[in-house]
DNA sequence: CGACGGACGTTATACGTAAAACGTGGGGCT
DNA sequence: AGCCCCACGTTTTACGTATAACGTCCGTCG
């Protein structure tokens, strides 16, 4: 496991192999056929593999002239419209050897800087989002420096993490709803294996367990709107008491309840109140207005931004949670029980 | 003008202004003070202006050993979340004269790929959407091989086009309208300069302008629900007969004029029926549902890509516009003057 | 008057890879 | 027996850049 600090070249793996640089090209290019026995192939992959080789992608580009490497430029605000683009655009790319980088057309990003400048790539380090969490393993393949977004700060990684403090924003919502009069919630919650996640439970679990009376279900749905539809609507038909207010992990699946409590003839905030989480356009899109807990979704990129610049010049990145901030709008208010004379 | 096929290198530069290739990289560097004269600098620029020389990014990075890009990781869906996080990220990389490529983890992109097999960069292509106009320049700049989305196919760019029909899909908005008896249609339109908004607002007048007694009125707003809002709220206090139906160009403008009619006392369908163009979450995620016409923006990604596939390869690139359909949901329905009794 | 250093450049080199050009020994064919 | 060609590699080169190391020429100072 003693591995130099310098990353290992095709040279290296060459020596390891007792063969030349050549021949190791010719192996990991898979153009062996004829020119090198099977034998040596094999060694020269397990030396390969032995040392973590990882061609050097500059170097390949500037021997072969071409990248292999398409553009695509979206409006600034990369839109789910534009997710899809670059999902299919990806797949296709994928299937002919190709790769794709997106380049958002820059808004506010300083003065107009060259649309190519942002595309050189081959990387010094890299942010990773928690729910990426497929990718990870690969990331820690190669050593790259690494800022991991909204991850357990514990985590086994050893990487810097940035995160929101999204125990305080349930704080907030949790103190919200009892303070209106609620005792009985519904917990819809994002199933995602991420760490983000798991706080928001642990943390309005905890709060409510403080306060005699008070109870806490929960039901996971994927993020989607179909999903905390069917969801919410077999939780709230379940026997039982039923909730007076829907805590959801996430906006879209505060949209799904909406539609699940409209099925059932239930009223927002009359009969039930709901929550989510973000603010971003879908809140105030729906009626009513949605009372939500804001991210600061450009904060937080800027703060991983300079975790990892700090991480790159060796120094301590800035600890310190990002706060977020519950937004109240109509989704919200005291219970029916609560508005009625004791 | 005369240029040659391929790529100016910093030696050519420096043959055209008699220097050698150390005094331009020097010179471009910016590190030429006391080293060489501000003449032959002077000298040295122009000629790299004149021959429209670039840098391979390739080879510096070679030579560098570093690349000053770094990857952001995205969950599969972009969201609007990430695109903020990617924003703020952007900005503060920028500043410190770093790049960032947005790297959407790879979800039904055929087998799991190498994270970092899309991150070489540096371009063979670019598939650019007519959206993202100001870069599109400097896309000129180079003289990249170049695939547009959506737009103008007569342009004057002289690159390939992929383009939705979107035109078809507004026919079938319109004629769904008239079939249902609609006659003063407010076409709530996207207030950006683009070849696919303006082909939506010729078709629906021309559609509208071949049955007697109908009128189309106009009125643009920006994309965003804010926008739509306050657009479709003056527009439909303005004298004159109220339209019993608004076609908006996107879903979100849709959005936005929910909540103008809701705020003026109107009820969709029953007063005033509405219409949208993507069919995103947020179209089922509002109430009642949004008729709209669906686009396949995957497909739509495909059929860029491969488009600059065949630019590439020297083929010529499939033609053909790409079907859109109506989604017909509870937004629309007869208006009341036709629904009561002759 | 000799040498010394600053102004102005040039030459040479390395980054890591891919692949063309170049061996070399031995088995099979004529 | 002589030759060729195949299996199996190696040596060498080039991609375009940044920069360390190395000249010159001339004015100036001791």
């Amino acid at each position: 496991m003693a591995r130099s600090s310098t990353r290992p070249t095709s040279r290296d793996v060459a020596q390891a192999a007792g063969v030349s640089q050549a021949a190791v090209s010719l192996v990991l290019g898979d153009k062996w056929r004829g020119r090198v026995s099977a034998a040596t192939a094999e060694r020269v992959r397990d030396a390969a593999r032995e040392l973590g080789y990882r061609p050097n992608l500059a170097a390949r580009n500037l021997r072969l002239g071409h990248t292999r490497t398409v553009l695509l430029v979206v409006p600034a605000l990369t839109t789910e419209f534009f997710a899809g683009v670059y999902t299919g655009a990806a797949r296709v790319a994928a299937e002919n050897g190709f790769g794709v980088v997106l380049y958002p057309s820059p808004e506010g990003i300083g003065p107009a800087r060259d649309p190519f400048a942002s595309a050189q790539a081959a990387l010094d380090g890299v942010i990773a989002s928690s729910m990426a969490a497929d990718a990870l393993t690969a990331i820690r393949g190669d050593q790259l420096p690494l800022v991991m977004l909204d991850s357990d700060p514990d985590g086994s990684l050893g990487a810097a993490t940035v995160n929101l403090d999204i125990a305080d924003g349930f704080r907030q919502v949790t103190d919200h709803l009892l303070t209106l009069g609620h005792r009985r919630i519904l917990h819809l919650a994002a199933d995602v294996p991420s760490w983000t996640f798991e706080v928001r439970a642990r943390e309005l679990a905890t709060r409510m367990a403080a306060v005699p009376g008070t109870h806490v279900r929960t039901t996971r749905a994927p993020i989607s709107i179909e999903g905390a539809l069917t969801a919410t609507e077999s939780a709230l038909t379940a026997p039982g008491p039923r909730p007076t207010a829907v805590v959801c992990d996430d906006d879209k699946l505060a949209a799904g309840a909406y539609k699940a409590l409209r099925r059932l003839g239930l009223r927002v905030p009359d009969d039930v109140s709901v929550t989510g989480v973000d603010d971003l356009g879908l809140a105030t899109a729906i009626d009513p207005e949605l009372t939500t807990v804001r991210l600061d979704a450009e904060l937080f990129g800027e703060r991983g931004m300079q975790a990892l610049l700090a991480v790159l010049e060796g120094r301590q990145p800035e600890s310190g949670d990002i706060p977020v901030r519950l937004v109240v709008r109509g989704s919200t208010a005291p219970p029916r029980a609560a508005q009625a004379p004791r």
